[in-house]
DNA sequence: CTGTTAGCGCTTTCAA
DNA sequence: TTGAAAGCGCTAACAG
């Protein structure tokens, strides 16, 4: 039925093993031999079985990629990075949504591990000691993608999530505004959560401005939260004068929300946000937005996890890609 | 190193068979024996190795999935469907992005096929002689997802996009619109391009509209477009009082370049489209368009993969869901 | 209910 | 430069 390695070699009238070096571009195989089997293969239909080869090397030329969920605009994009990359390396992608469940995330942990990938690119929500323990129980690498673990122990590649909340708040800041209200995402979150959280606190702090509790409200990341939490903001007996969103969906709902209340973005309500997606760029007022590099996380870590695949050493296991302020035309001054 | 199905027996005392058994949930095993196994197993940390259990069994429980871009929104969609029933199934993913391009396409098909998947979900641009072909290499069932084969052979899932643009452009026609421009994506796409232009001149036709070459202009899916074609129309000495795009992109494009214009949306132009992305439902005003189900489409194809699997027959190999125009607020009657 | 025994299709020493 | 042979870790008859 399938044609297989031993087939060729008898239809080529050589060994199985001089087959396996001309298949495997082993130098070490004379041109005349390489043709006539090259020929055979040709004549046969044969296809190399990867499995087998799996199973005797040792090495699938897989990589395990766990991600939260890819009909996320922003997971799709780092997966997008991960795969040209793979693919560039000769690597394929076994993808699993664990929608950022701990549970889900550690079963898929396992299976991708049965399935003996060489590497695994984790995106998810908290790494926890569960999660490391996970890791553990195999010697294929790991690398982290978009997120960190709180020892950092483990190699990554992500933004500094802090650092681009406290630039797009201090943008708000330097433009004059000293009522800014934050619509964040869940403070479980470490990533784009807390972290974001933490920026626009520290950013109030350096410029003296005092924190107020009814300027934060949690969003889902999603528009109708971005909506949702700009109505109360509107509710306030003293209103904000700008609104940093720790997400560019959550800011489009409240640049909305506010447009839909008379007001005028950025003349009367200055809108910021951190995400840079397609969509800030196809809203009106064109959005100002914190960049994140999504593609090249996903680029980047897995050129990393090649490298560690090969046990090439490697200088910093721990990278920390830029981040980049795009000024569009959603933030001006407070009125007077 | 690595702990064997060969250790977990001697441990346990039993044979390897029965280990395969336990671990397979095989019912032929005495209760006390299936507990003295799996206490065996779980003082070794044994971790069964799929790729010795694929090239054993012939069975990998993983299938290929070849996808124009993962970035994509409307793919990420379908990508998400597929992936939600293969999980229920215990069924992994590869994926592939190809670009709709053939020669990246034909090569996917072939590695996957090497890597002894159990079936293929095939996304991509026009599927030709040469794709079937490559399919017909091997056995493994296939599923073309979100596309059809001219020839109409190969299992599909897909939307009517010929009759989704007739729907479109009628819901115009009915508002009392008689000059309706296209903006279509490029023709040569079967699906997006060439079918929803077919629907928008039937549609036309059935009203006894002539149809205007100069009413319709080629966009690339993208925003951009959108914007470029609406300022091709607007330079026009008739203007039209209604645009169909084939894209909810390309229609946000639209109905902000008519804003800058100082045009307003629908009063003095409508705008209806295709796809009902989650953007069709965060700009203003909200976009009435036609929705595809593109993370059913996902599913149903994968769970007719899982049919074709497991040998069951099938009665309709070809499928086509239903699509639903979703009315919104950027379809009005034309100003008298 | 359990064990024995062949492979699955390929890579990889080791010799020649 | 080539071949022989021993597995890789597991499943699947088959026998008992």
């Amino acid at each position: 039925m399938t044609v297989t390695i031993y087939d060729v070699a008898r239809e080529a009238g050589v060994s199985m093993a001089t087959v396996s070096r001309v298949v495997n571009n082993n130098p070490n195989v004379k041109p005349q031999t390489r043709k006539k089997v090259y020929e055979a293969i040709e004549r046969l239909g044969y296809r190399p079985n990867a499995v087998a080869r799996g199973l005797a090397s040792k090495k699938t030329t897989t990589v395990g990629v766990v991600i939260p969920d890819i009909a996320n605009a922003n997971f799709a994009e780092v997966a997008r990075g991960i795969e040209d990359i793979a693919n560039m390396y000769h690597y394929n992608i076994i993808l699993c949504n664990a929608d950022k469940r701990k549970d889900k995330e550690i079963r898929v942990i396992n299976t991708l591990l049965e399935k003996q990938v060489d590497g695994l690119l984790f995106m998810g929500g908290a790494v926890t000691d569960e999660h490391v323990q996970a890791f553990n129980t195999s010697n294929v690498p790991i690398v982290l993608c978009a997120t960190t673990d709180e020892k950092g122990v483990i190699p990554s590649v992500d933004i500094n999530h802090e650092e681009a909340a406290f630039d797009a708040v201090n943008r708000l800041i330097a433009e004059g505004h000293r009522s800014i209200a934050m619509i964040s995402g869940t403070l479980q979150d470490p990533a784009n959560g807390f972290a974001r959280y933490h920026g626009y606190k520290r950013a109030l702090e350096q410029a003296g401005i005092p924190y107020r509790e009814e300027y934060v409200r949690n969003g889902n990341y999603k528009y109708e939260s971005g909506i949702e939490a700009t109505q109360y903001f509107l509710s306030l007996p003293e209103r904000p004068t700008a609104i940093f969103a720790a997400t560019d969906e959550m800011a489009i709902g409240s640049i909305h929300a506010l447009q839909d209340n008379g007001l005028s973005v950025p003349a009367d309500v200055s809108v910021i946000s951190v995400d840079n997606s397609r969509m800030a760029s196809m809203i009106r007022p064109l959005l100002t937005t914190v960049a994140q590099p999504m593609y090249d996380i996903g680029a980047v870590s897995m050129r990393l996890l090649t490298k560690l695949m090969k046990k090439e050493s490697v200088d910093h296991a721990k990278v920390i890609l830029p981040h980049e302020l795009i000024v569009r035309r959603s933030v001006a001054a407070p009125k007077a």
